[in-house]
DNA sequence: ATAGCACCCGTACCTTGGTACGGAAGCAAG
DNA sequence: CTTGCTTCCGTACCAAGGTACGGGTGCTAT
């Protein structure tokens, strides 16, 4: 029982991992493995009819990879096409870093439509003393009149 | 011919508009009336067995002030509790206040969030001179190596 | 009176990023 | 050999915010 928590599958050595292993190694949890599976951004291992698959080492890194470009704002179809990228010798670096500037811009409209929205509820909220009932709030009014700014 | 496409339901006068009218007068389509029905953010006028429904003009209001709250950043199940806010005598102006501080605090972490991503990504790309194969790219090595940071 | 929109209704579908379920079958330990 | 954890696989479901469809009926102008 020293390992049942810890490793189940590794029967043979250097062989290759199982989903499971893949999951806990890359910090996700196993129907998320099989969920980029089925979106084509990891390489499926050769499918048995039964029995199980044995993943490579490879495929850690690259459950890694899309995980830190999520949390760079790519979205998973953005991710597959990074990887395209990545793997395709004919493609240069410049490719990718035009991407991240294309998502750094993509970030910058959004970070400025949420500051739009932070001044316009800023405005609101400075009309109103936060006191009476709602009937007569500057806010709800505010909204009810709608200003139509486009 | 002259009032085809202008308005075709106004058949009573000052009743009330069809769903259609309701729409454009609101400027949003026919289905979107129907879906905020169904989310219970529009109250449904008397429904007849057979034939049309006519709503009361507040309904146009209603719907402008989910759009305008919408533009504010607020989520359909938010705007449904700020109608009943409004509709609400007992609650006070404060409580509305209150809920547009909490979603300026909303946006400000949305933000912060954008931000750090944005920094993240411009460092990736000032450390890319954008020449030379992927397989070189600071970018994508970056990226590889999962910085992990949390 | 009939063409032709407009409307009614339930239902299915879309996107994004997963999560959950249920049955069958593999595989290692006790 | 049986228990019990994994894995395999398809499929359904979640949130959000709609959009689309198909079949049936209403209403109005020509």
């Amino acid at each position: 029982m020293e390992r049942s928590r810890k490793s189940p599958p590794p029967a043979t050595e250097g062989a290759g991992l199982t989903i499971g292993g893949v999951a806990r190694a890359a910090g996700v949890g196993v129907e998320t493995v099989r969920f980029y599976e089925r979106r084509g951004l990891i390489e499926q291992p050769e499918r048995p009819m039964f029995g199980r698959r044995t993943y490579p080492p490879e495929t850690v890194a690259r459950i890694r990879f899309i995980r830190r470009a999520k949390e760079l704002g790519f979205t998973l179809k953005e991710i597959a096409e990074l990887l395209e990228l990545r793997m395709d010798p004919g493609k240069s670096c410049a490719e990718v870093r035009a991407r991240a500037l294309a998502k750094m811009a993509d970030i910058d409209r959004k970070i400025e439509a949420l500051g739009r929205m932070r001044r316009a509820l800023a405005d609101l909220a400075s009309a109103c003393r936060g006191r009476g009932p709602t009937s007569e709030c500057p806010i709800l009014e505010a909204m009810e009149e709608g200003e139509e700014h486009e």
